[in-house]
DNA sequence: AAGGTAAAATGGAACGTTCCAAGAATAATT
DNA sequence: AATTATTCTTGGAACGTTCCATTTTACCTT
């Protein structure tokens, strides 16, 4: 039944108000769910809404209003699986505040950054979600923030920058990993993989040798690497080398630990029984794999909602350290 | 030497205008990169930019000409690597078209992704590039396609939709490993992995059927799964348990051989040696692993490519196959 | 039934840009 | 130097919505 206009100019609130028998303002109040309209004229211009295939204009009405409801979720790299999940939880809160929630990824470029930024500012987003790149200016991070923008930084902290930010407590994580090796009984621990270059490498590996000082007779190590799988394998095969009386590893992430575990495989090494090793992040996969790796839980969900929090009360409030949780499995 | 007005009302081409000395409808000319502005207004003009650091509004552009540069690309599952690989990769090369880039996940859910196509049509998006989701309806993904719009569905084709579609091709693809495993003599070959629900499963299901046929003594098993490294560990045991003959696996995906993999080792059967193992998708880390994955690379930016050149020429043509390639490593 | 009050509806202005038709300035031609 | 052709520049209207001040309608109260 639904009239067939669509070859013509598109449907307006104009439109929507002649079928309906009412005045644009009404239709107006309407679509914006105002108490100010009888439910008599609601029902009619629904009713002239589906009638007319209408579809709001939101940049016209952005205009008009000055307020925008787009979130930005600006990601470092989408390619990390911890980033991916941390960005579909992020999209899902925001979307539940109603709000519409836009994806973009920098490749941890600085200079894709800055340009993406500042074309997402050309659309008057209302709030930025950002994962700082290496290399991110704090000045730049600051001017951000505008009256009518607000800016919050995830997983990452920029040193010197004024922006909320949302992290993990890390720190905590990689402790408590740390001193659940040292519960088994384990003196010599490696801290393996991770990027110095981040915030979150000196916060975890603070937390290991906060754990490791505790006690007088441990002995660690450090191994750094890429972030990946292959940069986990190539630093535990040169921990073993180097070290070979290491009884247990922390993980930098369970991407990490995935790499140190096909390592230890092809030695004929068994995971929790032979060499103990701890992740971080707890990935989908890590409950599920031959071993079930034990790993610092950081729930993304936990993040968003911290996000969430702060998105909503328009706070200044600077750091929100999340609760993370040790889940101890078979490794 | 920045005039500071940023606690006043936001900066308008008319306040451009006023500072360079010149009209608005020249500063208008000037942002859009005209040639019917001289060099010296254009030096003016973009002058006056930088005293007033004005920002360009986009939605009052956009209104009043009718016509967006935001590209909405939906994606089925952005924490499935390949999906976020070629997420990242379309992104780019939109971006390197001019236009604006925006990323939404709709978690393989058809009502999430009905809802969301919604609320980004009140953005006027100018295309929708769309893996959908299972059960997506031919009709809804049809009607989305208006004058001002396009839309391209690309790695899963949706019977009946007369929407231009970018695959890769999966029956070659199939085809190609499955021959090449035939190549090394074996006879004995299973399809491990994948879900019927999806179309890419029954095409590379076909190339492998296809290939075991031409040759008269082979046989062949079919072993279904969910499409993760879990799925392609149960897959397998449960392949090795009923077909200890087999001699080789053609996975669905690079993450189901992953899985497979695993199993293989906790077995004590090494990849490529004891079995054959060839994946799909060429994941980063598969060239990079203990046993480096034999795959069938998908060039997510071959398939990038062939989207944007639909959105550049506008062209309805049905559908487009992206070539695959085999490259065998050790596995 | 008349007056008063609250609720509902409304037309015009405004948001910041681009389009358009037309005017001003400059260059080219005779 | 006068005319024509060409290149630049410009003010006003328009895009589709929301805001605001005002009018109309509905609902009470006495």
């Amino acid at each position: 039944m639904k009239t067939n206009n669509t070859n013509k100019q598109s449907v307006t609130v104009h439109d929507v108000a002649r079928v309906a028998g009412v005045s644009k303002s009404t239709v107006s109040l309407v679509l914006r769910g105002s108490d100010k309209a009888s439910d008599r004229a609601k029902e009619k211009v629904l009713k002239a809404i589906e009638e007319t295939g209408y579809v709001y204009n939101r940049e016209a009405a952005a205009m008009r209003s000055k307020s925008s409801d787009l979130v930005a979720i600006v990601i470092n790299d989408l390619t990390n699986p911890y980033s991916a999940n941390l960005a579909v939880a992020l999209e899902k809160h925001i979307r539940e505040l109603g709000l519409m929630a836009t994806l973009v990824n920098t490749s941890e470029n600085a200079l894709t950054q800055t340009q993406i930024v500042a074309k997402l500012q050309e659309y008057r987003v209302k709030a930025f979600i950002i994962c700082p790149t290496p290399n991110t200016q704090a000045s730049w991070l600051n001017q951000l923030q505008k009256p009518h923008t607000q800016v919050v930084s995830i997983m990452r902290q920029v040193d010197g920058s004024q922006v909320p930010c949302v992290l993990p407590n890390n720190e905590m994580g990689a402790y408590n990993a740390t001193k659940a090796l040292m519960a088994r009984g384990h003196k010599h621990i490696a801290f393996i993989g991770g990027d110095a270059a981040i915030s979150d490498y000196h916060q975890r590996l603070a937390g290991f040798n906060k754990a490791a000082k505790e006690q007088v007779d441990i002995q660690t190590w450090v191994f750094n690497s890429t972030t990946n799988r292959h940069g986990g394998r190539l630093a535990m095969s040169e921990c073993l080398a180097q070290v070979p009386q290491v009884e247990s590893v922390v993980c930098f992430n369970d991407i990490v630990a995935y790499g140190v575990i096909e390592y230890l495989a092809e030695q004929n090494l068994k995971p929790g029984a032979d060499i103990g090793v701890i992740g971080f992040d707890d990935l989908d996969d890590s409950k599920l794999m031959s071993v079930p790796l034990s790993t610092v839980k950081i729930d993304a969900n936990d993040i968003a909602k911290a996000v969430c929090h702060i998105l909503k009360n328009d706070t200044q409030e600077g750091l929100t350290q999340v609760p993370v949780e040790l889940i101890e499995r078979s490794s």
